[in-house]
DNA sequence: TATTAGCACTCTTACTGTAAGAGTGCTAAT
DNA sequence: ATTAGCACTCTTACAGTAAGAGTGCTAATA
C-alpha cells in the first residue's frame, strides 16, 4: 500500500501539473505546499513513487509528472471534488432555455455548455435507438413509389424515414401492416423487437414481403446513422489551446479521429454498457491516436435503461474533477428533460 | 496593360508558390522556366510587379509570392485548367454509389469526397428550403398533443417536425386545414409562400387560430435549421497539413470559425446569389478570421433554381485550377442527381 | 532510523556569434 | 532593352557558453 505522505506528494504533484503544464520539481512541493518536511525527504518519496510506476520524469533533470498509473490513482482516489461555480450552473440554465423540444437541438446544445464550460472538446452521442421502446409506427404513402415511415419510440423520439418501394402497395395493406406491428411490438426495445420478431414478422406478411421486408429492416437497422443517433461535437479548436498538441502531427491526428464519426461512436459506445461516470486515461484507450489524451464519459438514461452517451476529450493533464461533476451533472439533467419530454 | 512577359512570370511564381509554399527569386525563375531571358531582367519585371501590387515580399532578400491581388489575376487570367484523373472520377463514382437516396446522405458524402480529393477542408450548404417550392403537406396527430407535420417540397425533399400544440384539436380539423393548405401553396417557393399568403392564411384559419399560427410559423420558419440546411463539413484536420496553419493561433481562430455553423453558412450564402462558381481571395473575405484563406463555392441548382451552395476552404497558396475544376464537376452531379431523386 | 544539508552532476533553455546561402537592387557595360 | 557583376541584406543553421532547475548521492543530524 501506497503510504500517507506518498499520497500527499503524488496529489500536490498531479494538482499542480494539472494547472501548470510543467513538471515539477522537490523544491517547488516542498515550498508550495506544506509538508512539513523538506525537499530531499520529498525527492526520496518522489523517487519511491517513480519506482512503483505513479510517476514519470520526462528527462534526467526535470522535475515529475503523474504517469497514467499515477493519473489512475489521483482519480480513483485523491482528487477532490470540485463543484460547479454559480456562474456555470447559470450558463446551463440559460443554454437549455433557448432549446426547442427537438432532441436534435438539445443534444448540440449539450455539446457546446460542455465545451464551453470545460474547454475540452465535447461528445455527445445520441440515444441508441436499439435500446429504446417501441411506442407506435405509422406508414404514409406520400408517392407512388414513396413511402414515410413515422416510428415513435418510448423516450418521446420520432424518427421519419422515405423508403422508396419496388413495387405499388395499397394505403389499406399498409394499414394493415401497421395495426399489426402496432399490436404486437408495443413496449419491446427495438433489440428485443431484433432478436425475437423478426422472423415471426416475416412469415406473417409473406404476401407482401417486399415492402414488409423494408419496413422491418428500416424498423431495426435502417434507422440507424439517424440523426439522433449521430455524434454531436463541439469545441474542437479548444484542444489547439493546450500545448500538449503544439505537436502539429498528434493535434493532426486527434482531429482526424474526431472527424470520424464511426469510430468516435465506438469509442463512445465503450462506455455505455454501464452507468455513470467513467475516466479513461490515456494507454488506457484502445486507439492509438487518443493515447496521450483522456476521454471522459458519463450515461443519461430513461426509466432506468442507459440509452446515450456524453463525454469530452482532452489532455491527459485535465481537470479530472471539475470534469466527473460538470458530466454528472448535465447527464442527470439530460435524463430529467427527456423524462418529461416522454 | 500588364506585358506579355510580366504575365508568363507572374504565372510562373504563382504556379511555383502554389506547388512549393516558398518565395521564388529570379535565378529560379531563369532556370525553372525557359523565358529566354536572364535573372537580372527577372528581377527588373519582378519590380514593377510589385509596385503595381501583384507581388509581395516577405522580408528585403527573400523572393516574391503572389498578393492578393496576384492570385485574382491568376484566377482571372493566367491559370490553366486542370482536368480531374481518372482515379479521383473513379473515387466520386464509388463514394456516390453507396449513397442511399436520403438527401443528408447525400450532402455528408459529397463533403467528404472534396476534401479527400482537395486535401482542404469542405463545406457543402444543404438545400435552402426557402427556396425550393412546396409540394404538400400532412398533419399527424401522434399525442394528444403533439402533431406530425410533414413537408414535401420540390427537389424531393421530405422534412418533418414535431409541433406541441396547446389546445387540443381533431383530426377533421387539421384535415381541414391541411386540405385547404394543399390546394393553394401548391407550386410556390416558400418564400413566395411567406410574402404573399400568410395573412390570408391567418385570416382564413381564424378559427383555430393558435394551431395555424403554429402551423404556418413551421411552414416557413421553423424548418430551417433543419438537417437539410445544416452546413456538412469535412477534411478539417487536412488544414493543419499546410505550414501556413502552424501558427496555431491562426489554425484556432480559424477551426473557431468552422466550428461556428451560423457564421460559416452566412459566408456561404453569399455565394448562393450567383450560380456557378465563386473564388473570394484572403482579404477579399469579409471575415476577418479567413483573411489568410481562399473559399471556392460552386451553386446547385434544381430546375434552374440555385437552391444550395458547396465549397471549400484552404491557404490562399491554393490550387485553383484543380479545385475550381472539382467544385464544377460536384455540383453540376449533385444538380443532377437532386433531378432524378425529384 | 528517518530526515536533511550540501554538492557535484545532468539536462534544458536562452543567448551569442559566425558562416553559408539565397536573393535583391544598383551600376555600368553591352 | 538587356545583362553581368557586385555589394548588401536577411534568414537559417550551427556551435559554444552561461544560467537555472532539478536530481541523486553521501554524510551529518535529531
Amino acid at each position: 500500500m501506497i503510504g500517507e505522505r506518498k499520497k500527499k506528494i503524488l496529489r500536490a504533484i498531479t494538482d499542480d501539473y494539472i494547472s501548470l503544464g510543467e513538471p515539477i520539481g522537490s523544491r517547488t512541493i516542498a515550498r508550495k505546499y506544506n509538508l512539513g518536511v523538506g525537499p530531499a525527504t520529498i525527492r526520496n518519496e518522489m523517487a519511491d513513487l517513480e519506482e512503483n510506476g505513479y510517476l514519470e520524469q520526462p528527462h534526467t533533470s526535470a522535475g515529475r509528472i503523474p504517469s497514467d498509473k499515477g493519473y489512475r490513482f489521483y482519480v480513483d482516489a485523491l482528487m477532490s471534488i470540485e463543484d460547479l461555480t454559480s456562474g456555470e450552473l447559470e450558463t446551463i440554465r440559460k443554454e437549455y432555455a433557448v432549446a426547442n423540444r427537438e432532441i436534435e437541438d438539445l443534444l448540440r446544445i449539450t455539446a457546446k455548455i460542455i465545451s464551453n464550460i470545460s474547454n475540452y472538446t465535447a461528445l455527445v452521442l445520441g440515444p441508441q435507438l436499439q435500446k429504446t421502446a417501441f411506442r407506435h409506427i405509422q406508414m404514409i404513402q406520400i408517392a407512388p413509389d414513396e413511402v414515410l415511415v413515422l416510428l415513435v419510440v418510448d423516450p418521446g423520439l420520432v424518427e421519419t424515414r422515405v423508403v422508396q418501394i419496388g413495387s405499388a402497395i395499397s394505403q389499406r395493406e399498409l394499414d394493415d401492416m401497421v395495426s399489426f406491428l402496432n399490436r404486437h411490438l408495443f413496449g419491446l426495445t427495438l433489440r428485443e423487437v431484433e432478436r425475437t420478431l423478426i422472423e415471426e414478422l416475416k412469415k406473417r406478411f409473406f404476401a407482401y414481403n417486399d415492402l414488409v421486408k423494408e419496413a422491418v429492416e428500416l424498423l431495426l437497422k435502417g434507422l440507424r446513422n439517424k440523426p439522433s443517433e449521430r455524434v454531436y461535437i463541439d469545441g474542437v479548436s479548444n484542444i489547439l489551446g493546450y500545448p500538449e498538441f503544439y505537436d502539429l502531427n498528434k493535434a493532426k491526428s486527434l482531429f482526424n479521429l474526431i472527424e470520424n464519426e464511426h469510430i468516435l461512436s465506438n469509442v463512445l459506445q465503450n462506455a455505455t454498457s454501464t452507468s455513470g461516470v467513467r475516466v479513461t486515461i490515456g494507454k488506457e484507450n484502445v486507439r492509438e491516436e487518443i493515447q496521450d489524451c483522456s476521454i471522459i464519459t458519463a450515461t443519461y438514461e430513461v426509466r432506468g435503461q442507459v440509452i446515450g452517451t456524453i463525454g469530452l476529450i482532452g489532455p491527459k493533464r485535465m481537470n479530472y474533477s471539475k470534469v466527473v461533476t460538470l458530466l454528472e451533472y448535465i447527464a442527470t439533467g439530460l435524463s430529467e428533460t427527456l423524462k418529461k419530454g416522454n
